[in-house]
DNA sequence: GTATGATTGAAACGAACGTTTGACTCCGGC
DNA sequence: GCCGGAGTCAAACGTTCGTTTCAATCATAC
């Protein structure tokens, strides 16, 4: 069991898939990286879908166990109370950087695939990919509402979608250096950074819809001034 | 000139690659929908990548020129003062949504596309892509610093990183309806939530890192349990 | 009417793709 | 000694891809 070739065949196939993205990724790229013959990914993993399934299996089952068991704590804990936001971010966000560490490489490798995946809304690789994430994002969308008992369940979701495009872009975008972009940082750092972003966003006050027209050049009733006090609290 | 194959090419293609992707995108599947010859997308743009150039082309110049405009107005406005945050983000943020209006479905179409593109590392594309947006980001994040001069240069950029993920998500998750995700809404709500997200975020006061390791196996201070801390602040 | 340049049409090109095949190698159990 | 299953290998399968070719068509200027 856990032949050596179908190891390396899913470390490769990690790699290319979060460099080049999965379609444009082919199976003789792949088996050509690891030194293996071609028909070794239909014998393993019977096609290339389900390559990236096992994949995604491998991964995504211990890190959502991994968050889950973190909220898991939270709510025994806070009981009936309101957890905070912040710890319950920090549930959701650090397993995958926990997790960069304990994999090295791979682990890093993989970040950047999951942030893609995000993006790639081809509905057969999606709903592999939502699988392992539905329940977890349910269960987190649930405990910032709880967190956060004054906003309406429609923010609360939508600044769960802009919590997870902070997240991919974070992943795919810091962790592969770009001229221009960023400097490289710790990921600990990232995560830090990360964290103290989302806590204060998903945390902003509702705020009611200003009856400005974004753009117009008369604009009365800057939204910007509300700034500093968000600043200095 | 502007004949209408030329034009049906570039709608049909915009609507196909933002539903697939780019490479999953067949000029086959493009010509048959809109009725063309398949020669003709080689005999308007050369290739296919040219064809996505010029897709990018058409909408990128006038959304990236109007941002620019706001920023200008502002950078005017305030002189050689700070320029309020949410100003700054709403000028980077609102083109987007106002083009969308303005093009009805098709412009909403180039949204979700683009918010592919953000993923979309295969390094030809992203250049086609980064040659419209780099100039727009660094006058951005250069304004962005101006109104936040306590925070480190560094901390400017990733905060920017994290910006332009949750705008990315909002919208190729946004405009998209799924099961599960969150209700659709008009779009002017989501720019106003993701504005108050992000000037929240983006305006989040610098914290100190904690000295705790995150997820280190022997477990002095597993992540969780370092959250009652951050959540006595 | 006819020549001319721009566009369209059907068909084919070579390359690359995921997948399948069938012979070959290896090795532990009898 | 050899049998049988697991794994590997080179080769080929049929399909689809982006691109090219070249004749047919159209509008326009002469």
């Amino acid at each position: 069991m856990a032949s050596e070739t179908k190891d390396r065949i899913l470390d490769v196939a990690e790699r290319l898939f979060a460099d080049r993205g999965y379609p444009a990724t082919s199976l003789r790229d792949i088996t050509a990286d690891a030194g293996v013959n071609l028909a070794s990914v239909n014998y393993h993993f019977g096609a290339k879908e389900s390559l990236l399934a096992a994949l995604l299996e491998r991964r995504f089952a211990p890190l959502n166990r991994r968050r889950l068991e973190l909220l898991d704590e939270i709510e025994v804990e806070v009981g009936a109370g309101r957890p905070a936001v912040e710890e319950v971010l920090r549930a959701f966000l650090a397993p995958p950087f926990e997790m960069q560490q304990k994999w090295g490489a791979s682990g890093r490798t993989f970040l950047r695939l999951v942030g893609r995946l995000h993006a790639e809304t081809n509905d057969e690789h999606r709903a592999t990919y939502l699988r392992h994430f539905e329940e977890v994002r349910r269960r987190f969308t649930a405990a910032l509402h709880r967190a956060l008992p004054h906003l309406e369940a429609t923010d609360v979701h939508w600044r769960m979608m802009f919590l997870l495009g902070s997240m991919a872009f974070a992943m795919v975008e810091g962790l592969t250096p770009r001229p221009g972009g960023p400097p490289p940082r710790d990921p600990d750092d990232v995560l830090d950074a990360l964290l103290c972003f989302a806590a204060a966003g998903v945390a902003a006050p509702s705020r009611a819809r200003v009856p400005v027209v974004a753009g117009r050049p008369d604009r009365p009733g800057l939204v910007g001034e509300e700034a500093p006090a968000a600043r200095g609290r």
